[in-house]
DNA sequence: TGTAAAGTGGGTTATTGTGGCGAGTTTGCA
DNA sequence: TGCAAACTCGCCACAATAACCCACTTTACA
């Protein structure tokens, strides 16, 4: 499972480097083969080990193709998924198209979420973060599985 | 599986250039033979290996023909199914019937789509993307199958 | 504080993308 | 049937990009 935020440095040519602590495991599984692509909720990316991104696709894939909105979110998801791979430092290339989705500048939060990581550019990763802390302290509407939840 | 955006130009010969690391695959299969025809639900192209097309193709041709809307399918489909073949650079040369049923100009983009591509012009595709964006983030309607697929 | 590992930023080279030229072919028209 | 125009297609050349390699800085840890 993949944990934790990292402030990293993207170069002037797009690469990142992954934080060397997930890089063993992204080796060994695929030999660093990595899938990006877009969050449809947010401007952020989302990049999964290859193997884990195929179960989605193959999800995705079988889903009914003539619902609009599946059909839309295969579009979506399967059309913006680019390939990347882990240099022989560990870094890995953006493709211009994502980053401009993103709107990745120079500085970027890589957020460890279980499965898959997201990538948000600094700015708005921090402005999103002040509004979710504010809008779950000021929730009311809290779902009984949740309250139920010991932190 | 074909995925990911790319951003291409179309030159002034109609002419585009398939991405590298598409070009093997597509070489291996059927040698460079393509298939393009239009998309019915929007203003895009879809390009096919010429092996995977002949599977749809027959597909749709097996339907019952009598019912007007297969029947408007049918010519719809396989009437603008045309041969494309990838030249020694890579390129494929859109017809121009196509280009304009596509709108397509100077600026393309490319998505993969599993077993297909789908060709857009830049700026159609742009606003599509954020009305898809939208439609998605307000959508009530989301099959459940969509529901459980965890992202 | 010394050493190793990680992070960062170049420079160089190979590959890819793009536009242009020109030969050959087809099409349309006189 | 002959000619001109348009279209294809192969080829070449230049530009842009990505892959590779190396070096320096920073951090972590003993």
């Amino acid at each position: 499972m993949f944990r934790g935020v990292s402030a990293i440095k993207i170069d002037v040519k797009g690469r990142l480097a992954i934080p060397a602590r997930f890089r063993q495991v992204l080796r060994e599984r695929g030999n660093g083969a990595l899938v990006a692509t877009i969050d449809t909720d947010e401007p952020c990316l989302l990049i999964y080990p290859l193997d884990e991104w195929e179960l989605i696709e193959r999800k995705i894939a079988a889903l009914p193709s003539l619902h609009p909105v599946t059909r839309r979110i295969q579009r979506l998801l399967i059309g913006h998924a680019t390939d990347v791979e882990l240099d022989g430092h560990g870094r890995i290339l953006i493709p211009p198209l994502l980053r401009d989705y993103a709107g990745l500048e120079k500085h970027a939060i890589l957020l460890g979420q279980g499965r898959k990581f997201e990538l948000w550019d600094e700015g708005c990763w921090n402005q999103r973060r002040d509004q979710y802390l504010k809008e779950v302290s000021e929730a009311t509407d809290i779902p009984v599985e949740l309250q139920s939840l010991a932190l």
